[in-house]
DNA sequence: TATTTTGTCTCACTATATGAAACGTCGTTT
DNA sequence: AAACGACGTTTCATATAGTGAGACAAAATA
């Protein structure tokens, strides 16, 4: 698949290293060479690379591939200095403390939404074998309130390498419903998920701007419908969107990669 | 400085990305430039790979470069995988239930000890801000543990790159006295922290052995002097080695990078 | 034992990274 | 205002590292 930006050896090393974290389980070789851009001997070397480096871990005896801890270790960081999750946090505080319902933050990365805080009801602390989670953008509240206020190009580019897949009747399934959708959101500063990704889950979803009006970030409230109708939830529109617009005040001013 | 390995433009690209996340603060080039063995234009054009892909974010405005969310996402997956964080979980939460004390479950990653999960007496969850976090394993219960049971190569290799930094008057200062302890803790099969790496905080760890006595990890009891002697640590020793053993018995077994 | 499947190695070839030097830009100093 | 210096960015001839068809090895299967 051609890369637009098409970078060169790095370029091809992480997205083997992609592939591998998203088969979510410890693959072989085989099983990726089926999937893969790359001949035979081009894949092994870039693994064998990745291995050495720790990137990826090696199980001799089943011969798999499985991401490694020093992925861990580079999270830390990543999480505690890219990520709006140390800025949300006692926003999201506040806002859950007066809640019996989930509160999701995410961010976006190539097209998947990356939830960077997540509490439960039940939990005053966000885990790691939750943040860091990832769902589609194009099918939850917290994707498309990002999407709706990405600039034109960004969003286009988006689009463009996005498989829709249906998880609900009421999932989009084509570009051009989910751009109308878009408009819409755009307008009134405001996303919903009605039941898209999954049954019986809706959510109501703000973007995280900053004051230069750039998008960083969304975030969410999301319940079952046995406990809230889509009606309900709006009621706590206004403080969802104060507590954005806090996070958002605080939020750096972050720029994607810069293209030529 | 010339590492043994010597893997190609991945492991540089990679190298400068260590970099970065260990600074553990947003930077600008020129600081990296003081550091690096890169000259300007390379460690320019790495830092610009880097970020295309997404494992850095750059701020326009301060001209900074710090991880990107992807990094968030793939440590996601890591630790659900290759950590021994989920096999850990069951037994680590039997452990503490019956303790006020802090457990940490550590592996090891060039020669830091990678925190993969962490209960204090007070929370019941491991938050990802503490899992990921490093600490030196010269000078930690749990790095003792890990590294008087690595093979003879791996060790030599661990301490020859290893710079010791005086962190309190017990810290080990030099790889001399540091293996004539290992030859001690492999001996007994239980390592101590007696305040070398932090004034007033004490530790007992045992290592993780697979069945085939493979080290893939270890697990402490840590707390302060001012709740427990050193003596009263030892009380949790028959506990915590049968943790530590029923861990093993269940961890895959990993092989680090296979050098031919 | 023959056969197939999967992983590893070789080597001539090609794409990619390299870094000294030059350049532009911005902020500071004379 | 002109000169300077500190950084980031670009150029381009050269060196290095990655490529992949195919051969080979090992293990699983027939």
């Amino acid at each position: 698949m051609g890369v637009v930006t098409g970078d060169g050896t790095v370029g091809k090393a992480l997205s083997v290293l992609d592939q591998v974290a998203g088969m979510g389980r410890p693959v072989r070789m085989r099983e990726l060479l089926e999937t893969s851009e790359f001949p035979k001997p081009t894949l092994y070397r870039l693994l064998q690379t990745l291995t050495n480096q720790g990137m990826l871990t090696y199980d001799t005896e089943a011969q798999t591939y499985a991401p490694g801890i020093r992925l861990v270790r580079l999270a830390h960081v990543a999480w505690s200095q890219a990520s709006l999750a140390p800025i949300a946090r006692p926003h999201v505080d506040a806002l859950a403390a007066n809640l019996r319902e989930a509160v999701h933050v995410a961010q976006i990365d190539s097209g998947q939404v990356v939830f960077v805080d997540k509490r439960q009801a039940s939990t005053k602390f966000s885990t790691l074998a939750q943040a860091g989670q990832v769902a589609p953008a194009y099918c939850t509240g917290v994707g498309k309130a990002i999407l709706a206020f990405l600039p034109e190009e960004d969003l286009e580019q988006a689009l463009l390498q996005q498989a829709f897949h249906r998880y609900t009747p009421a999932t989009h399934t084509s570009a051009d419903t989910l751009r109308a959708e878009l408009e819409t959101i755009r307008a009134e500063g405001i996303a919903f998920d009605r039941e898209e990704h999954a049954a019986g889950i809706i959510s109501i979803a703000a973007p995280i701007l900053t004051p230069a009006r750039r998008v960083v970030g969304s975030i969410s409230i999301a319940t079952a419908t046995n406990r809230h109708s889509l009606e309900g939830l709006k009621a706590f529109r206004p403080a969802l969107t104060e507590c954005a617009h806090k996070i958002g005040a605080e939020a750096q001013s972050w720029q994607p990669p810069a293209l030529p």
